[in-house]
DNA sequence: TGGGTCATGTAACCTGTTACATGATTAG
DNA sequence: CTAATCATGTAACAGGTTACATGACCCA
């Protein structure tokens, strides 16, 4: 999956393992995280299979680069995986797995969990608006403003989904209060 | 955090790494995907750190069994990650990958995955509503309703994701409908 | 007689994380 | 003078996926 953000992203143009991955950290970030070591590694993948070109470029004020295009192969091979079946992808939520077991703490400590959570865990962590603004310089630069649209909706997704946690956390912060008068003993 | 889900299973009551791969398909396999295979070499790891106790049970009319038990070491790991921090855990959601890169497709294929994605891409991706008539069940099981809470709020989550994600394909569908109808060229 | 349940895994591989390593230029 | 930017990675380890393997019992 990996593999595929970034040969989406060459996609766009070429560019250099450090140029990936600044704009990895602007856009598929909010909903990917990945180290540097990462994407290097796949990198070589990638090469190896034959769906990038890497043409080494000697520089003398910078250390030299390596600049990378997508082939045809390359492209084949992303429309394929854009168009391939989404369903059986992996589902991994620690957030969820955590609350799962919270009855393992106090009402008071769970109230507290859930007051904090919002401003840690969402897809847009670095704070979705501020992605509004970065995608919109990105705009200029991808020229296609159909292409950008999808972008959009990825943040779109991110500021629903902010707003749907806020909300999940106050229900159950009312729950747990509820409880909390009910039975003071706890 | 797999291993500390199991250890979180465990902690209800002495299980054999088949209960637990039952009990997880009902329960955390919602938020959480994990092979059979997967769960059992976690569950040696778990007895490597002395955080579960084995113990054989010779059957005659079954195959012979392994049943777990956790160690006073391992419910204090299992509180002292539930009390950790969530902050930088691992974001990766495969769905909003593709769809950032759905530029590539025509408008028409793009409203047709919009309107197929509810039905596949979700966290309670058996339908939220067989959730919730399970965890019922297993509420006379755990015998403690406040630790019940927490696996319903899960639930909830997974109700309020479906109804964000139906939401939010409705609103992309209409954008591309909008952009259809203005530059019908497309 | 065929499929589901009970019950256990191994092996190979792929993907992700953490720690480390280097070093010049440039902007504040 | 110091921190960020440009620019590249390697190594070891942890975690997840896919494919395979075994075998009896029970229900329809």
């Amino acid at each position: 999956m990996l593999k595929h953000g970034i040969l989406g992203l060459l996609n766009y143009g070429d560019m250099t393992g450090y140029e990936i991955m600044t704009v990895f950290r602007d856009s598929l970030s909010h909903f990917w995280v990945a180290q540097t070591s990462q994407i290097y590694r796949e990198l070589q993948k990638l090469e190896e299979n034959g769906w990038i070109n890497v043409t080494h470029i000697a520089q003398e004020s910078r250390p030299d680069k390596n600049m990378l295009s997508i082939t045809d192969a390359g492209r084949a091979e992303l429309l394929r995986w854009i168009k391939s079946d989404t369903a059986n992808s992996a589902v991994r939520s620690p957030m969820l797995m955590k609350t799962f077991f919270r009855g393992e703490c106090s009402i008071d400590e769970n109230i507290a969990f859930f007051r904090d959570l919002p401003g840690k865990e969402t897809p847009f962590h670095n704070g979705s608006e501020n992605a509004v603004t970065v995608s919109s310089q990105y705009e200029k630069v991808i020229e296609e403003p159909l292409k950008a649209l999808y972008w959009k909706f990825t943040i779109d997704f991110g500021l629903m989904y902010d707003r749907m946690l806020r909300e999940w956390c106050e229900n159950c912060i009312r729950k747990l209060e509820e409880i909390k008068h009910e039975n003071p003993a706890d």
